[in-house]
DNA sequence: ACAAAATATTGAACAAGTTCAATAACTGAA
DNA sequence: TTCAGTTATTGAACTTGTTCAATATTTTGT
């Protein structure tokens, strides 16, 4: 069941055999069903997590009461409250399955005895925590500068299995607008 | 002059005063006046810098040729384009100086002798790029849930010396909006 | 296959933010 | 000190996006 998570990591860095397995045995599989909860507000984030199955959303409630979606995480792809993980702070995220899912998580302390006894670990999550770095640049560029129609477009054309898997609701809490708006881009597009 | 970069060190990870020396002398000095940029779009960036004195802004040029900041750097801070300068690709921003300004700059190579030769100083950028992430994160849910005028507050409230240094133009293009508007939010503000 | 629930669409009135153009205030260099 | 250039303010018309409420469509559980 680790497979995807050794490829994974490969396409970061490389890791022999041994190391793989070692840091691979860190981690816990665990299940959670569709609307279940990972994490919620208020609770510690205890865990570093990789999707193994599924589709979860890593999202924010604002003071009022509207949701902010900061990503979706489906196989293949890491998910943590890393601001809670890290400093040990109440998370102000929930992480929630948008259908039944698997993830392989790894505890701060596992991840810490990796990082001092498997050096290539440090690297490891130096450099995918400087790919997530650009990737939110790009985002918060994308934000500022483009309407809300370029946004969806884009969206759609970037993850194209993912936004199939997703409702208008969950895309509009992503590009920052309200769904009915979505709505109407939608036919907008659709009519061209 | 490494002062400011020394006690800056200090306050993400504990460093040796050898590894300290060592680390802070793979550092060049450099002037840049008011104006004068540290790097274009499509060159390479090849420094990660560290400003010393004066102020930065880091901004994209958009495609109908608005201008977004991505963030400002004053002393203290640290300075590069993280995408160009890992992935050895063009970049897509420009860093300008908006007064005389000083940082102390370092190379990839200097950089990866570093992270082979002291170790610590791995998990230095590792811890720097976390806080850089989570603020980034932190920056895209506001951006999402908060009008223009919250977020002017909270800039004023969370930079008020950087903000008296920088002109309407520059916080409005940080804020993802027109001057303009930006200047009748402050008489809206003012007038209460 | 059906009912219930969740999701999506639509329109009308409204609010937030932009654009453009004109004027005012400020800054810096000679 | 002046004046030229930059920066800030303002108003009017416009565009983008929201809100609310009603209706249509799709999904889900049994």
């Amino acid at each position: 069941m680790t497979e995807l998570l050794i490829r994974n990591i490969l396409n970061h860095i490389t890791l022999s055999n041994k190391e793989l397995e070692n840091f691979c045995n860190l981690f816990n599989q665990k299940e959670v069903l569709k609307k279940h909860f990972l994490l919620r507000e208020g609770k510690l984030c205890k865990f570093e997590g990789f999707v193994i199955k599924g589709l979860f959303r890593v999202y924010h409630i604002d003071s009022n009461g509207f949701e902010q979606v900061l990503y979706f995480a489906k196989e293949n792809w890491w998910v943590t409250d890393i601001d809670s993980f890290t400093n040990d702070k109440p998370s102000q995220l929930y992480i929630q399955a948008l259908e039944d899912s698997e993830v392989l998580l790894i505890s701060k302390r596992d991840k810490e005895f990796a990082y001092n006894n498997i050096p290539k670990i440090e690297e490891l999550f130096r450099v995918m925590t400087q790919k997530t770095h650009i990737a939110l640049q790009r985002r918060i560029i994308d934000n500022l500068s483009k309407t809300a129609d370029q946004r969806y477009l884009d969206f759609i054309e970037k993850y194209p299995n993912l936004f199939q898997r997703l409702t208008n609701v969950q895309i509009a809490a992503y590009l920052g607008i309200s769904h009915e708006f979505l709505s109407k881009i939608r036919r907008k597009i659709a009519s061209k």
